[in-house]
DNA sequence: ACCATCAGAATGAACGTTCATTCCTTTTAG
DNA sequence: CTAAAAGGAATGAACGTTCATTCTGATGGT
């Protein structure tokens, strides 16, 4: 197909093109308008495809969901990854991830905020149970982190729960607070708020 | 009938019972099943009531919901400010305040999870705004705390908005993970959270 | 003491709207 | 020409809200 592939745009994508077009609009509807100000309707009109279209692609809509979920994990675990090294201490492994973290939530605000909506869903409480118990993640990467400073005595002799408590829950509420516009993280606030995180967390 | 005024738990309620009858069946079917697993019908059935009676004492769900809301507040503001005592030094405050919320959230839990759907909602987003620029409130005491901290110098020298992540991300974090079953807070837990995350804010 | 009348509280069936999903038609690619 | 893909109107379920009716308890006339 698509013997000469330039040139129109609008018409005929690729299948995976159109399928990514769907996730987006997906995306974008949800983060800016929560789960139900985004009806498949709209979701389809702003991918500019039909409304059946999407069910060629997705079972329904918590299928469609639920991979957009998949998509952004994976793209931000990529992100936390990128210049990882195991190698490091402890300490400057945290401010490599806590840095990593706070960027992308502030330089793609869209997918913090559907990431948001998603934990707070009957979907994200199911994930979350299911991840403290099984699978391989984000969270492991955190979760080898901790485990390695318990043994070195350098964090807080505390449950793993609470260690990521006190890890996320700052970062998350300043990632907020930010894409809200009630404050404005730059560089060097981001150094602070991720050193004053790794105050509550060390020994 | 009852003309002699006890007896009779079914029947008949005094108006004011009534209206609490409805705003208690809200609060937990909407902590319980979410905004969009409390429909009024099952609301007014929860509370022994007519679908159309509900309409009697608010306007609309919002209203119902928004005032569920300013009730929920109002009982964590008495309860934060019980025994509280602007006479302390800045850290045995935080203290007490973080102890007071985080106690309140764990014996509460239907309130709590209800506080958090309604704060990751249109609603929430709107009311935090409000907050941050105009009424007097919960976030106030804590406001004048850090503000009293900083001239001090005993808490970190940033925008206020980023110790409120510091207290309190951590704090609600902890709440939610111990009321999913996550993590078994018990008093020690609350004492060694809450010194960590002032370990956090501290200069 | 009795009952007729009445006000307003309560009710829940019915309505209109919104939405996810389906299904039949049209378009496109090979 | 055929089969797959796309489209979007039709469908039916679920919801918030309304409103004509019923229920209840108080009032006052006899």
């Amino acid at each position: 197909m698509n013997v000469h592939s330039d040139g129109e745009a609008e018409k005929s994508m690729a299948k995976l093109e159109k399928r990514d077009e769907i996730v987006r609009a997906a995306l974008e509807l949800i983060a800016e308008h929560g789960f139900h100000g985004a009806p498949m309707a709209m979701i389809a009109e702003k991918a500019g495809v039909g409304a059946g279209t999407i069910y060629r692609y997705f079972e329904n809509k918590d299928v469609l969901i639920n991979e957009l979920y998949r998509d952004l994990e994976e793209r931000l675990c990529a992100v936390l990854m990128e210049g990882y090294s195991s190698e490091q201490p402890v300490r400057e492994r945290f401010i490599h991830l806590g840095t990593a973290i706070l960027r992308y939530c502030i330089s793609n605000p869209l997918d913090f905020r559907f990431l948001e909506q998603f934990h707070n869903s009957p979907y994200g409480v199911v994930h979350r149970r299911d991840k403290l118990f099984g699978k391989t993640d984000q969270k492991d990467v955190y979760r080898e982190l901790f485990e390695e400073g318990l043994v070195q005595h350098v964090v807080k002799q505390l449950p793993m729960v609470v260690l990521f408590a006190l890890a996320f829950g700052p970062l998350i509420t300043v990632a907020r607070d930010h894409i809200l516009g009630f404050v404005v993280l730059d560089e060097a606030l981001i150094g602070q708020a991720i050193a004053a995180c790794w105050d509550g967390l060390k020994r």
